[in-house]
DNA sequence: AGCCGGACTTGATCCTGGTCAAGGGATGAC
DNA sequence: GTCATCCCTTGACCAGGATCAAGTCCGGCT
C-alpha cells in the first residue's frame, strides 16, 4: 500500500514526464506556460535561453526575500509556494505556483524579490534568465504578448483570491482554482490530489487550522466534494461554485 | 467655505493640470506611469498612439464587465475603482485606481473585461488602444520593459492586500497604500484627501461599514493618523507601518 | 427656509472564526 | 519493534467583526 508521499511522489513523477528532455517546442505544458501563443519554430528559440532545473526536494528554497531578479521560473513540475514570515515567525503564503505557472513577476518591478520561493512537493522548474527573456521578448511579439497573457492570469487569480469573503468561500475558491489549474489532462480535473498541506492551506486562505478541519468537513456534509487525506473529489461543481460566490466565479 | 466636493474637485483638479495638452513625453506624472522608462522620443512615439478621454463624471462607467477588451487607460486624474456586483447587488471593489495607474491589465488574459470600472470622483483617462500598445511595445524594449514593470507593481500590490490578515491590518495598509500612490509630489504624502467615500473603502476592505467606523476611531485614538471627514493626515508612520504588521509592509 | 436623503457614527446583540488543548493516526528514527 | 513527532481532527471557550437600528450631520432640492 503506497503512502501519502508515494502518491505525491507518483503524481508529480507523472506530470512531470520527469526525465523527458522536451524543449519548449514539444513540452507537453507548453499551450499554458510562456510557449502558449507561439508557433513551434519560435518555442524553440524561446528553448534556446531555458535551463530546466535539477530536481529539487521538498522545504527547498528556490529565492530568498531579498534576492535580486536573475531569471523568471515556470513550474515544469510539482509545487511550490511564495510565503512572507513576519518577525513571529508566523508563515503567510501568498502564492502556490503549479506546473505551467510563473514564479518572479513580482519582482520585475523593483528587480528585487519580496517572498521568499519554497517547495512545496519535489519539483523541477525551468529556467529563463531575465534579461534574455526580456531581449527576445522584444524580438518576438507574440512570446511578449503570451507574457503578458500570463500575467495577466496571475492578476485574475489574485483578485480572485482577495475577493472571496467569508472562509468557507474562500475555501470553495480555492478548490475550484486548484482543481482549474492543476495539469489538465484533456477537461477539467474532478479528481486530484492536492500537493499541500493542511496547514499550508489555512496559512493561504488565513484562516486557523482548526477551522479549516470544519470548512472541509462541512463542505463534505453537503455533498460538494469528498476528500480523503490530500485526495479531493469534486462532487457538484456548480454547487462549489455556487458556495464560491459569484464573485470568486469569474476567474478561470 | 468649501463643502467635500468643492475640495475633491480641487484636488483632481490640480492633480491634474486639468486642461493641459501635454503629451507623455511631458507629463507631470509620467515617471509614474507608462513612459517610466523611455527617453523623450520613445514617449513621443507612445503619445501618438494616445488619446485623451473626455471629463468623466463621479460615478460613470468606463467600461463594463463582459466587454471586449478595446484598451489600456491609465489614469490621469481622480480616481476609479473596478467592482463586481454579485446577484444579491452587493459591490466588492476588487481595486482602486489612482493617477498614473493602468487599469484593464486584468482582461489582457481572456481579452474580456471580468469587472465594472467607475469612476470613484471626476476623472480623466489616457487611452492606448491595445493593438497598437502591443506593436509598440514590441518595437520599442524599453516601453515593453516599463509595461511590465507596472503590471508588476500591480500584481505586488495585490499580493499587499490579499495578505493582510485583521481588519485593522488592512485598514492600516490600506492607508499607507494610498499615501504612496496619491501623486506624490516629492516625497510621501502625509496629508491627503481620500478620494472614495467610507462606504466604498469597507467594500475594498470587506469589512462592514460600521467596523470601518469604529477601526478609524480606534487608530486616531492610538495617534497614528487624524481624520476628518475626507482628510487624512499620517502622524506616526512608523506605527503605522506596524500595525499593518510586517507582511504587508514590504510593498511600495 | 424647511424638508429629504445620503454619509457617517454609535450602540446592542449575535455569530463566525480564532485560540487553546486533547487525542488519534501515520511517519520516521533508533 | 518502540517511541517521538508531525499532521489532522475535534471540542470548549472567547473575541472580533457582522448585523440591525437609531441618531447626527451635511448638502441638495423645492
Amino acid at each position: 500500500m503506497s503512502t501519502r508521499q508515494d502518491k505525491i511522489a507518483e503524481a508529480v513523477l507523472q506530470d512531470a514526464n520527469w526525465v523527458s528532455t522536451h524543449g519548449c517546442d514539444q513540452c507537453p505544458i507548453g499551450q499554458y506556460c510562456l510557449p502558449l501563443d507561439l508557433a513551434p519554430a519560435q518555442a524553440a528559440a524561446l528553448n534556446k535561453i531555458r535551463y530546466l532545473s535539477r530536481a529539487l526536494e521538498a522545504g527547498q528554497s528556490l529565492v530568498h526575500s531579498g534576492d535580486r531578479l536573475q531569471a523568471i521560473y515556470a513550474v515544469r513540475a510539482g509545487c511550490l509556494k511564495s510565503v512572507r514570515v513576519d518577525e513571529e515567525g508566523n508563515e503567510q503564503i501568498i502564492d502556490f505556483h503549479l506546473p505551467s505557472e510563473l514564479i518572479g513577476l513580482d519582482a520585475i518591478y523593483s528587480g528585487i524579490h519580496t517572498a521568499d520561493v519554497v517547495t512545496v512537493t519535489m519539483a523541477k522548474v525551468c529556467i529563463f534568465p531575465y534579461q534574455a527573456l526580456l531581449s527576445l521578448a522584444s524580438r518576438h511579439p507574440d512570446l511578449m504578448q503570451g507574457w503578458l497573457r500570463l500575467f495577466s492570469k496571475n492578476l485574475l487569480g489574485q483578485y480572485a483570491h482577495g475577493v472571496d469573503n467569508t472562509a468557507d468561500q474562500r475555501l470553495a475558491g480555492f478548490l475550484l482554482r486548484i482543481a482549474l489549474r492543476l495539469p489538465q489532462r484533456g477537461e477539467l480535473n474532478e479528481r486530484f490530489l492536492l500537493p499541500m498541506s493542511r496547514i499550508e492551506i489555512a496559512r493561504h486562505l488565513r484562516v486557523a487550522n482548526g477551522t479549516l478541519s470544519r470548512m472541509i468537513a462541512r463542505l463534505q456534509a453537503q455533498g460538494m466534494v469528498r476528500v480523503d487525506d490530500r485526495m479531493v473529489e469534486i462532487l457538484d461543481f456548480d454547487k462549489l461554485k455556487r458556495a464560491a460566490g459569484a464573485l470568486a466565479s469569474v476567474t478561470l
